[in-house]
DNA sequence: CTCCTTTTTTTTGAATGCATAATTAGATTT
DNA sequence: AAATCTAATTATGCATTCAAAAAAAAGGAG
C-alpha cells in the first residue's frame, strides 16, 4: 500500500528544485532565481519561497539575508559526515529489519541481490550502483521504523547529486560484492545483529566516499 | 564560537510555534489558528506559513489539504521510533566524540556529570533529567559531525514535550546512574568504541519510553 | 426538538503589491 | 582607461488581496 500522495503545492516545487540541484542545472553556490523558476513552474513567488525554507531546512540550499537562496554546496566534510550518519543508520536498519523483515520484502532484495550481481559481472557500474542503492534502501524500509525511513531518505537525498558517478576501483567493488553476499545471508537468517555489523562495516560508504570527495566543493 | 545567528523571521516564527507546541498551548490533533499567531506574533499570514510548512517536514504539524495544518500526535510507535533512531545516533556520537573530544569540552561533561549526581542524592527529578540530557547533547556536539548534530537535535526536539515529565523508578534511575559513570570513565580513556557500546545499551531511552509510552497519543 | 438544507462567515491557498536592500549600469573624476 | 561615485534597475521580504473551499450559523421540514 502507498502513502497517499498529498499534493501541496510547495511540496511539487521543492521536488523540482531539488531535481535541478541534483542534476547540477542550478549549480553549488550559485543564486536560485526566483522569479525565473516561478515562469519555469507556472507558479508564483509565494509557493516557491515556502519550498525554499523547506530545502533550506533540508540543507540543499542557504538563505542569505536580503540576498536570497544560494544552492549549497557539498563540501568534503559534509559529505563525509553524511555518509558517516547513514552509515550507522543503515546498520540500526539491519538489526531492526532482521527481527521485522516480512517475506516478500526478503524475496525482493534477494532479486535485487542477483540483479546486482549480475551488473558486477558485465561491469555495468551505473546499473550496479543504482541497484545497490535499492537494495540499502530495501534494508532501511524493512527495518519498519517510520523515523528512521525518514531520516535516512532525507540524508539519502542531499547526497543524490554526487551519487552514481563514481568510479569503483576493482578492488573494493569485488570486496563490496562479497560483503552483500554476507548481507543476504544474514537476513536469511533473520540474523539482525550480524546484518547489522555487517552494514556497519560495509565500505560501501567509504569507497564512494573516496571517489566522491574529489567531487565535493 | 557560536554559531552566526542567522535571523530569518519564518525562522524566528517557526520556534515559537514549536514551543507553544511543547508546551502544550497548542494540544495534540487540534488546529493551528493561523490568524490568531499572527496577531500573536505580530507578523503576517506569509511569515507565518512559511514556517508552518518546515514545521511539517520536522513531524510537528501535518498539513491537510484545504484545512490547514494541525498540531501532530505523537504516537506510541513513533516515540519508540524517534528514541530507537536517537540511540544509533548516539552511540555514533560517543564513538566520534572518543577520538574527538576537546579538554575543555570533557571538563565540561564532567561538571555536568557531578550536578547531575547532585541532583540524582537530592532526588530533584526534573533537574536530573535536564542535566542528564545536557550530558547527552554534549556528547553529540562532540562527535564534531554537524550532520549528526543537526538529525538529533531535530529528533530532540520533536519529542521534547513529552520529556521532564517522567517519573523514573529508583531501579532504573540508579542503574541509569551507574552507566553514567561508565561512560565518563570511557571518555576519560577516549576510548570510542567503549562509549559507543555503553550508549547503545543505555536505557535512559528505554526507561523514559515505559513512562512516557502512557502519555502519547 | 432533531435532522437536513441553504446561506453566511471564516479560513485557506496562492497571486499580487509595495517598501527596502542589493545589484547593475552609467556618469564623473583622475 | 581605471577607479569611484551616483542613478536606474532588479530582487528580496513581507503584507495584503482575492478566489475557492470549509466551517459555522440560520432557516425549514419532518
Amino acid at each position: 500500500m502507498d502513502k497517499i500522495r498529498q499534493s501541496t503545492l510547495h511540496g511539487e516545487v521543492a521536488e523540482r528544485v531539488r531535481d535541478l540541484i541534483a542534476q547540477g542545472v542550478l549549480a553549488p553556490g550559485s543564486r536560485v532565481p526566483e522569479k525565473q523558476l516561478c515562469e519555469q513552474f507556472g507558479v508564483s513567488r509565494t509557493p516557491l519561497r515556502e519550498a525554499l525554507k523547506v530545502l533550506a531546512h533540508e540543507g540543499f540550499v542557504e538563505l542569505l539575508p536580503n540576498r536570497g537562496a544560494r544552492v549549497a554546496k557539498l563540501t568534503r566534510t559534509t559529505l563525509k559526515n553524511t555518509f558517516e550518519v547513514m552509515q550507522s543508520l543503515e546498520a540500526l536498519a539491519g538489526e531492526l529489519a532482521g527481527a521485522r523483515i516480512s517475506d516478500p520484502e526478503l524475496a525482493n532484495i534477494e532479486a535485487l541481490h542477483y540483479q546486482m550481481l549480475a551488473h558486477y559481472k558485465s561491469g555495468n557500474m551505473q546499473e550496479y550502483l543504482l541497484t545497490n542503492q535499492q537494495i540499502h534502501e530495501a534494508i532501511v524500509v524493512a527495518s519498519q521504523n517510520d523515523v528512521l525511513i525518514d531520516v535516512y531518505k532525507n540524508l539519502n537525498h542531499r547526497v543524490r547529486r554526487v551519487r552514481f558517478t563514481a568510479e569503483l576501483s576493482s578492488d573494493y567493488w569485488s570486496q563490496a560484492v562479497s560483503e552483500h553476499e554476507a548481507m543476504i545471508e544474514a537476513l536469511r537468517k533473520r540474523d539482525g545483529k550480524e546484518l547489522g555489523s555487517i552494514l556497519s562495516c560495509h565500505l560501501r560508504n567509504k569507497v564512494e566516499v573516496s571517489a566522491l570527495e574529489e567531487m565535493a566543493e
